[in-house]
DNA sequence: TTGAAAGCGATACCAG
DNA sequence: CTGGTATCGCTTTCAA
C-alpha cells in the first residue's frame, strides 16, 4: 500500500504538502498542487483512515446497536442508517444486542474504544449515566433512554388511540389488545392508548389485555387464550405488527374469519403487513424516515453543528386494508 | 480516555511493560504484573483500537456487503455474521450495494483503507481481478466470483430439481416457473435445474418461464401474466421464496386457490415463509449456517490458520408445508 | 525482567 | 507558499 511518503517523494514534495491538498487546507502553489495531483493518481493513493481516526479521534465511522436487526422494523431502520451514513460519509458498525444488558455495555465500550463518531441505539435498559459517561454523541430511537437525550420516538399513545378507535369506528363492540413486552417504553404507552379508549366502556376488564411480549410465536398462544376467554371478542388490537400476524394466525387456526368475524389492526408499518393475506391494517409508522432523522440529527451533533431539535417524535398514519 | 502512559505511569513502569502485560506476551515479573494490572483496574483503561489497528494493519473489523439487508434471506445472513463475528472478537461493517457495480468497489476501497481483516460479500458483477488487487482475505457467499476464490454457495440446481418434482409427485401436470433475474448465477442454475426436470415433457415451452426479478412486485406481475398465457398451469415453482409469495397473491387475486387448484414452491426458506397463509413448501437452504460458516472460513483465512477447505456447497432440503 | 526508542500513517503547528 | 517535526496510542525490537 502506498502511503503519504511514498506520494511525497514521487511528487518531490514535503508530507505536508501532500496532506495539505490532499484535505484542500492550507496554502499551496498552483504546480505543486498538479505535481501532487498527479503522483496520487499515479499510484492510485488513498490515504490510510486508520492514522487519520488515531490523529483526529474519530473513525467516520457510527455504531447501530439495534436489539435484533431480524426484526424487520430494525432492518429497515438500519438501512435507512446506513444509507443516510454512506452519503455523508461513514460507515456503520451493525450490533446486536438482543436487549441484554451487558451485550450493550460491550458493544458500547468497543465502539468507544474504535474512535466511533456516535452511536444510535435502541435500549431498554440503558441509563442515562452509562450513556453520558461514553462521551461520545448518542442518539435513542424508538425508545426514550432519558428526557435530556436526544430521542427519535413515534406517537406511540395516539397512534394506539386512533388504532382501537377505528376498531370501534368498524363496528367492533369488544376490543381485545395484545399487548408488548412489560417494561419497554412503547409497549406501556401504546397499552394506554388502547385503555384510554376503552377504559370507561361497560363491558372492560383487565382480562381483555394479554401480553405477546413483542413476539409472533407468543402472540400466537397469547391470543388462542384471550379468544377462548373472551370468545365475544370481535376486534383485536396488537401492539405491533408482528404480533397482529400472530393474532391472524390464531384466529386463522381457530377458524374465525378475518376480517368478517374478527377484525385485526397492528402497529408499525413493517413491510410484511402488506405482504399478508389479507393484507394487514395498521398504523403506521415512517420507519426509514426515523432511521434518516436520527443519522441525520446524529451527524450534525457530531459535527458540532448547530441543531434545532433534540428530541422528535414523529407522527404516525392509520392505513386501512384488508384485515378491518 | 486514559491511556497507556497514564497507567505505565500510574504502575510505575514502562509503557512497554504495560503493553506485554496486556498482551500476556514477553517476560513480566510478578509483582511487576500485579502493580500494572491494579492500574489498570484502577483506571479501567480499555486500550485504544485504533492506536493497535495502526501498528498491526488490522482492524478487527470485517467487511459485509449485500446488496440489499431488507431482503430476509440478507437479514438473517447479516445476523449470522454479526453473531459468530462478535463470539470471535470482531465487528461488522454493513454495507448494502443494491447489486451496483461502482457502490461496491467504493465499499471495497473504504473498507481497505479502513483495515478490515477480510470481507464478506455477496455480488453478482465483482471480478476476481478486482478481488485479488485488494489484498484482503474475501469468501463470497451465495454466489460465486470465481473457481479459486474462497465461496460458499448451495446446491441450487438439485435444489431446483427436488422441487420440480415433487410438484410432479404431487400431481401437477403443467408446471411454470419465475425465474430469478437474469445474470445472476444462482437464477441460472435454478432454471438450469427446472428446465432439466421438465424440458423432456411434451407439454414443455419455453413460454412457462417468465422473469421475476426476484422481486416480489415483479413476481406478482409476471404470475398474473404467466397464468394468463398458460390457464391449464397446476404448479409454480419460484426461484426464491419472495416471489413464491408474489406469485400466491397473484394467485389469491385471480382467484385460484393454493394450493387445490394451484401448488406453490419456493426456494431459500426465509423466515416470512412459515408466516405466510397458506404457510410456504420451499427448498430451505440452511441461511443460518451459511453465515456462520463463511464468517469462520473468513477468521482462519484472516489468522492464516490451516484450512480445510474453501468452496462449500451446502446442501438444502425440501419442507413441506401448505402451499402444494 | 525491564526500558528506550523506532515505527505505524496521517495532521497541524511553527519556522522560514 | 513550503518543510520539519511533534503528536495521536500502541507494539516490538534491541540493549541493558
Amino acid at each position: 500500500m502506498t502511503s503519504i511518503k511514498d506520494v511525497a517523494r514521487i511528487a518531490g514534495v514535503s508530507v505536508a504538502t501532500v496532506s495539505r491538498v490532499l484535505n484542500d487546507k492550507g496554502y499551496v502553489g498552483q504546480n505543486t498542487r498538479e505535481k501532487v495531483e498527479k503522483a496520487i493518481k499515479e499510484t492510485s493513493y488513498k490515504p490510510n483512515e486508520v492514522a487519520r481516526s488515531l490523529f483526529k479521534k474519530q473513525s467516520n465511522t457510527i455504531g447501530l446497536i439495534v436489539p435484533d436487526i431480524m426484526n424487520p422494523f430494525f432492518t429497515e431502520l438500519a438501512r435507512a442508517v446506513e444509507d443516510m451514513a454512506t452519503k455523508l460519509g461513514y460507515n456503520v458498525i451493525l450490533c446486536n444486542s438482543d436487549g441484554d444488558k451487558d451485550k450493550e455495555q460491550a458493544y458500547l465500550d468497543v465502539l468507544k474504544q474504535k474512535y466511533v463518531n456516535g452511536i444510535i441505539v435502541s435500549s431498554n435498559t440503558l441509563t442515562a449515566l452509562q450513556v453520558e459517561e461514553l462521551n461520545v454523541p448518542v442518539v435513542s430511537i424508538d425508545r426514550e433512554i432519558s428526557k435530556g437525550l436526544p430521542t427519535i420516538v413515534v406517537e406511540n399513545k395516539k397512534g394506539a388511540v386512533m388504532a382501537t378507535r377505528f376498531l370501534q369506528n368498524k363496528g367492533c363492540r369488544r376490543i381485545g389488545h395484545i399487548r408488548g413486552s412489560y417494561g419497554v417504553a412503547n409497549a406501556e404507552e401504546r397499552y394506554e392508548g388502547y385503555k384510554e379508549v376503552v377504559s370507561k366502556e361497560p363491558w372492560f376488564r383487565e382480562s381483555f389485555i394479554v401480553n405477546g411480549d413483542f413476539d409472533m410465536q407468543f402472540s400466537i398462544e397469547a391470543t388462542a387464550e384471550l379468544l377462548s376467554l373472551h370468545p365475544e371478542i370481535d376486534g383485536i388490537f396488537a401492539a405491533n405488527d408482528i404480533m397482529a400476524i400472530g393474532a391472524m394466525k390464531a384466529a386463522y387456526r381457530l377458524g374465525r374469519k378475518v376480517p368478517e368475524e374478527l377484525a385485526v389492526i397492528g402497529f408499525d408499518g413493517i413491510k410484511l403487513s402488506e405482504v399478508m393475506t389479507p393484507e394487514l391494517t395498521t398504523i403506521v409508522q415512517p420507519i426509514y424516515q426515523l432511521g434518516e432523522t436520527s443519522t441525520t440529527m446524529l451527524i450534525s451533533l457530531m459535527e458540532q453543528q448547530p441543531i434545532e431539535q433534540t428530541y422528535y417524535t414523529m407522527a404516525v398514519e392509520l392505513v386501512e386494508r384488508k384485515s378491518t
